[in-house]
DNA sequence: CCGATTAACCGAACAGTGTTAGGTTAACTC
DNA sequence: GAGTTAACCTAACACTGTTCGGTTAATCGG
């Protein structure tokens, strides 16, 4: 095939398919090939829209992090925490596959540095010292990325043989798939109030 | 060369050069090949003792969470809580590299099960319902991995200029990864301390 | 002590990966 | 209408994890 009428790629056009992929197929079910052939092209044809894999992975990345809402500290500082936390979270388990790569890299993202520094000034407008404000910062950020990767609920078996026995503690994870999904939301919201309560 | 009068592979040298390669070149930097060339063996030699890559790797994991240290809760809760989530993250950190490979794979890790058991255990002999074991357990873990993850602070960069006038709170946040270590470790500290003392 | 079996390693190959170089043609510009 | 640019292609390179079939040494049974 020549040069189309009309394009067939755009940044845009890629970054979204890419991430229908990831969804469905899980980080390591996206490939170059794959993804070329959901948009009706050849592999190298990504070349001239996409610098790099690793690049493309990362504007997925930001994309999603743009959609993070840190607007909340009108109020106060405990609850601008608290509402800035659930943002990220809804925004990184709406894509859970995603987060393994955000494990990747540096954290230098545009888009998380400018929500960063958002919550930061927003500390030390509260009273925090900076190095206060960043470290309560990071710790929100633990809370987040921790249970974004949830590798712990929804990593337990179905098999109640897994357990039985083995972990005289554990043996009723077995039901755990089953509420995995509103018990890791629990356990952040736990973790959460904690945490902000403990400040 | 033939059958070697002395076995040059045993999973132990296998799994103890794997976890040297990974510290020193990162996750991606361990290929079968290449830990082969290490061990002065063929590729193909390795899948006698390792049936998998991956399973390699979570051999690698589970040798390292095996150093965890749950045995702290014979004081009380809080203190216990604490003593293993330092245990936690003092196994983590000294092996970085690896981390991003458990954010992947389920928690059923055998030696993550024994220790997570132990801990289940412990908060519902202090008075805790099973439900809220579970998610403190999984608040602690939030808090343990996502520093471990460590994609804050010492994903900075060191040039001034990426940060100046882009993000005004953030003007001194070349200075991060001069002291990333200990900042990491006091954001840590600062995290679980809040955790522990709003529950 | 000898024969059969097993264990440990190797060479070569397969299918798949990210990425690049060079070619072809349509669309746009002057 | 000629020249340039942009968008795609085919083909290839150097890798990856993994498997198959072969070769030889160590080990075990009689």
């Amino acid at each position: 095939m020549p040069r189309p009428s009309t394009p067939l790629l755009s940044p845009d056009r890629i970054r979204s398919v890419a991430l229908e992929i990831i969804d469905r197929d899980g980080l390591d079910g996206l490939s170059m090939r794959k993804l070329a052939a959901s948009l009706g092209v050849q592999a190298a044809s990504l070349y001239g829209h996409v610098r790099t894999k690793d690049q493309l992975l990362n504007d997925v990345a930001s994309s999603i992090l743009s959609t993070v809402d840190v607007s909340g500290f009108t109020v106060d500082w405990r609850e601008g925490l608290i509402r800035c936390a659930r943002s990220y979270r809804a925004a990184l388990s709406s894509h859970p596959n995603i987060v393994p790569f955000l494990a990747y890299g540096p954290a230098g993202r545009d888009e998380s540095l400018k929500r960063l520094d958002i919550l930061h000034g927003a500390l030390v407008d509260a009273g925090w010292s900076r190095r206060e404000a960043t470290m309560i910062a990071a710790g929100l950020m633990y809370i987040v990325f921790g249970s974004a990767l949830s590798s712990f609920s929804s990593g337990f078996s179905a098999d109640p043989a897994d357990y039985s026995g083995r972990y005289p503690h554990l043996d009723r994870a077995h039901l755990l798939p089953g509420v995995a999904r509103e018990l890791d939301r629990d356990s952040f919201e736990l973790a959460l109030a904690a945490f902000v309560r403990g400040l």
